[in-house]
RNA sequence: GGCCCUAUCGUCUAGCGGUUAGGACACCAGGUUCUCAUCCUGGCAACCCGGGUUCGAUUCCCGGUAGGGUCACCA
């Protein structure tokens, strides 16, 4: 039995957004679950579309994400060059086998004619196939025309897809295509094939725009007389409004745009998994090692399915609250407000454990926690908009605070005694606890929020709370 | 327009002839001695339409409709 072998084959024309990094990631799974081999292949041969650096874009975020190559840049294997353009020998050899057997011509139109015969279709409300067109003589190919593929075997192609199922297209499907471009590079149509015969993929996994192709790509392998790998097309991932498929051009997050913005490799994986396949179970959370075991083709749906940030954004906490917090600290450190910066890890990491319940971002650090570390800003607002506070007179306030100071400055200081001091200051002064603990909170905080009250105030220490005591005091 | 694919709550989905159509996100209500969050409980909410086939269709078939993809010297 051979073994399983997938790819990635991006092409380096700038970062990978999260519509088509399932492309990767199914294919890595397969690949891991059957201890097969996961291939990178770089698609460089659109010179016009290369941008300087996005190849390292795109290791550098399969790399985030744990998808990890057995075979490809940085890393070579026996069936490399991993790069197109390192390739164009392989692409000659294979297309002197076709022009060989009379199946490659050279195009002898300019693209201003061949744009021409497309108009000239169009205007007769036919499809345009250029094969219609096929010159009678055409020339000796020299490399500087382009070379066509000779459709000939003109038929029905039908064939299996493991995600979409029988699969069908007519001959209309079928036509000449560019093989090697004027500029003497192969297209994607013919250098993919060849490589991933080269290369020995068994499974050929990538999204739903190339199921119209395929006919034409199986004419290909007949005449190359190469038996086609298994073709696996993915349903596309849409845009939130359902009106397309998610891409770039319309606003398209890259998958690195999601990790500065905090979330975690595991959510997005678990996501982006879970976004189109699901094991038959109600389990919603599944780590990269349940995927690899569960996974299934057979299980991916074959409908497209919008992309939900509402749902990622609950993955992630769910996955920020599964994290131990040793986990958790090594990961924000990049997170932390500025004025975190000379606290010592023993407080940071008391403050992380504080707000871990509630984060559901990474980059959500620095709102929740700035005040552990920094001054906060009176805003007097947080006691007139409150609807417990605003009952309350400025003296009646004063009043509290005060009797609060004079509590928690003889108070043991520990989260659970603040908490005893806190319960009998109830009772002295009779007031419910919506009132005075919301006084004390934001006395202490100038926040809308904060963890409990005892953790916080025991963490903050007893000089800064009555320090910022003494600050509401005055301000009253 | 030709060819191709798809169709269950607002969203992601389970279902593979007989179910009170299940779960999750979001939303709403309540609980956890304050807030926010977590957590727990409850609630709202769906089989695109029309024909068949069948004792019986969400499920199978056909046709509509709607959505998506593709028709490049881009991948």
């Amino acid at each position: 039995m051979t073994a399983l072998r997938t790819r990635f084959a991006p092409s380096p024309t700038g970062y990978i957004h999260v519509g088509n990094i399932r492309a990767a990631l199914f294919p890595w799974l397969l690949a891991k679950q059957k201890n097969g081999a996961f291939i990178v292949r770089i698609e460089d041969t659109d010179q016009a579309r290369f941008v300087e650096g996005a190849t390292d874009l795109i290791l550098e975020t399969l790399s985030w994400l744990g998808l990890d190559w057995d075979e490809g840049p940085q890393k070579g294997g026996n069936y490399g060059p991993y790069f197109q353009t390192e390739r164009r020998e392989i692409y000659a050899a294979w297309a002197q086998k076709l022009i060989d057997k009379g199946l490659a011509y050279a195009d002898p139109y300019t693209q201003e004619e061949v744009q021409a015969f497309r108009e000239e279709a169009k205007a007769l409300k036919k499809p345009f196939l250029y094969r219609d067109y096929r010159p009678e003589n055409p020339p000796t190919w020299d490399g500087t025309q382009p070379l066509r593929f000779k459709a000939t075997n003109i038929i029905r192609h039908t064939w299996h897809d493991p995600v979409m199922g029988e699969l069908s297209a007519g001959p209309e499907a079928l036509d000449d295509f560019i093989l090697i471009k004027a500029d003497g590079l192969p297209t994607y149509n013919f250098a993919h094939i060849v490589d991933d015969a080269e290369m020995k993929i068994t499974h050929v996994i990538r999204g739903l725009e190339y199921i119209s192709s395929i006919p034409r790509y199986l004419s290909l392998y007949d005449a190359l007389d190469l038996s086609p790998p298994t073709l696996v097309c993915l349903p596309h991932i849409m845009h939130p409004d359902g009106k397309k498929k998610l891409g770039k051009r319309d606003g398209a997050k890259s998958v690195s745009d999601y990790r500065t913005d905090g979330i975690l490799p595991e959510a997005m994986l678990n996501f982006l998994a879970s976004m189109g396949w699901n094991d038959g179970t109600e389990q919603e959370l599944f780590s990269k090692d349940e995927l690899i075991a569960k996974f299934s083709l057979e299980r991916v749906q074959r409908s497209g399915a919008r992309f939900d940030e509402q749902r990622l954004l609950w993955m992630n906490g769910q996955w920020i609250r599964r994290l131990t917090l040793d986990d958790l600290y090594s990961r924000v450190r990049a997170y932390w407000p500025a004025s975190a910066k000379n606290s010592d890890e023993t407080y940071k990491r008391a403050v992380l454990a504080l707000v871990q319940d509630r984060l559901k971002t990474l980059a959500e650090l620095p709102l929740m926690t700035k005040y552990f570390f920094e001054k906060p800003i009176v805003n007097l607002t947080l006691i007139t908009d409150n609807k417990q506070l605003k009952k309350l007179t400025a003296a009646e306030s004063k009043n509290l605070l005060g009797e609060a100071r004079t509590a928690l400055e003889e108070c043991e200081w520990s989260a659970e005694s603040i908490q005893f001091c806190l319960n009998n200051l109830l009772q002295t002064t009779g007031q419910k606890p919506g009132t005075l603990f919301s006084l004390i909170r934001v006395a202490t905080t100038w926040a809308p929020f904060s963890p409990a009250l005892h953790d916080t105030l025991a963490l903050l220490g007893r000089d800064r709370v009555l320090a910022r005591l003494d600050t509401a005091l005055l301000a009253l």
